[in-house]
DNA sequence: AGTCTCGGACTGTCAAAGTG
DNA sequence: ACTTTGACAGTCCGAGACTC
């Protein structure tokens, strides 16, 4: 999320792929209800990695009735992009030498560096000499940040010029989001002002399935297909229960229907939150978009390395890199001669 | 096709500003 | 003392121009 991205590494044993935006906990849930599991937010001062989770994984224990969310990862690409490999992030070298400096070309650690063996310009392959920084530049106050902002300023673009929390009395931006993951930014932003915890509902056990087209008790109509209907602030957890441990492929997150009551497990508990109402005001097509951010339980589950893409599957290859860290990022350091030096 | 040029995105570093 | 932030200094991607 974040903000970019604090450093952090992945391992394979790290689970992997959760979901954008709502990194919830573990309530107590209702009988019949499987725990709830998620990453912990993060520590004070920390940020998220850059897989949106958070270390140690789930299960955690969260305020009872709660779930904590915060911003999703930026997401490189709009959602009606096709697939992108995620761009690993580049890694310099100390110092280019004189050669590839001038020619703004890659270099390496060796001297001479590959590119001047290349050229056959070895004899003048040396290191450049380093300005002096300059001292005593006057800076003026600085502002903090605040997390979520940053988080999701950069998730609307960077923060350099686009629209952003700061800056702006509309927020998020009219018209926003024109994506999935956006969407999702947007739905957070609307439902949940703060990053933090926030009342989680479970649906009344044996809601779903619902037959064929007939309308759930909050008046949607149930999709042909017979699952849930689409997501709407804020949300249930839901699925099938009774739920096994780990929940079932096909256990989806799913935001309660305007007007919904919470159950009284949970709802006595935390009341909902007072301004869902706009995102319920979101256009269809956002929550289209939205429904490519629910989140599959089963895969939080899986600690194995075997996860099914989250719901949009490949064309959140654009969250993907952020689900990677950083340090794989690096994936094409210096010994990446291949691919860089094409047009040398 | 290979090389050169270069604008600008991106990265790493570090001093100033702020915090506890 | 330590952390956070902003900006400097530098790397190098990527696209177009040029040359053979």
């Amino acid at each position: 999320m974040a903000t970019d991205q604090p450093k952090s590494t992945s391992t394979p044993e790290q689970p992997a792929a959760f979901p954008p935006h709502f990194i919830s906990g573990t309530v107590p849930p209702p009988p019949g209800y499987p725990p709830f599991f998620a990453y912990p937010p993060p520590a004070e001062g920390q940020q998220s990695d850059s897989n949106g989770a958070h270390a140690p994984p789930y299960p955690v224990m969260y305020p009872p009735g709660m779930f904590y969310a915060f911003p999703p990862p930026p997401q490189t690409s709009p959602a009606s992009a096709p697939a992108v490999a995620p761009r690993p992030k580049r890694k310099q070298v100390k110092m280019a030498c004189t050669n590839c400096a001038t020619a703004s070309k890659r270099c390496d650690e060796g001297r001479p560096c590959q590119r001047c063996r290349k050229y056959g310009t070895a004899d003048t392959c040396v290191d450049g000499q380093r300005k002096e920084r300059k001292k005593g530049v006057k800076r003026g106050p600085y502002k903090r940040k605040n997390k979520l902002h940053q988080t999701i300023d950069s998730a609307y673009g960077g923060g350099s010029g686009e629209a952003s929390p700061e800056g702006s009395s509309e927020w998020p931006p009219q018209g926003t989001p024109p994506n999935a993951t956006a969407a999702a930014i947007y739905a957070v932003a609307a439902g949940f002002p703060h990053e933090g915890y926030y009342p989680v509902f479970y649906p009344q056990p044996g809601v779903y399935p619902l037959p064929e087209g007939q309308p759930a008790p909050d008046g949607n109509a149930a999709p042909a297909n017979g699952q849930p209907p689409p997501p709407v602030m804020p949300f249930y957890i839901s699925g099938f229960p009774p739920f096994p441990y780990p929940p079932p492929p096909g256990a989806v997150f799913q935001f309660p229907p305007p007007g919904a009551v919470p159950p009284p497990a949970a709802s006595a508990a935390q009341p909902a939150p007072a301004n869902s109402t706009e995102a319920e005001q979101q256009p269809a097509e956002e929550k289209k978009d939205d429904e490519a951010t629910c989140v599959n339980p089963a895969e939080l589950s899986d600690t194995a390395g075997t996860h099914p893409s989250p719901v949009g599957g490949e064309e959140e290859g654009g969250s993907s890199e952020k689900r990677l860290t950083p340090a794989e990022g690096e994936v094409n350091n210096d010994d990446d001669h291949n691919g860089s030096e094409t047009q040398d």
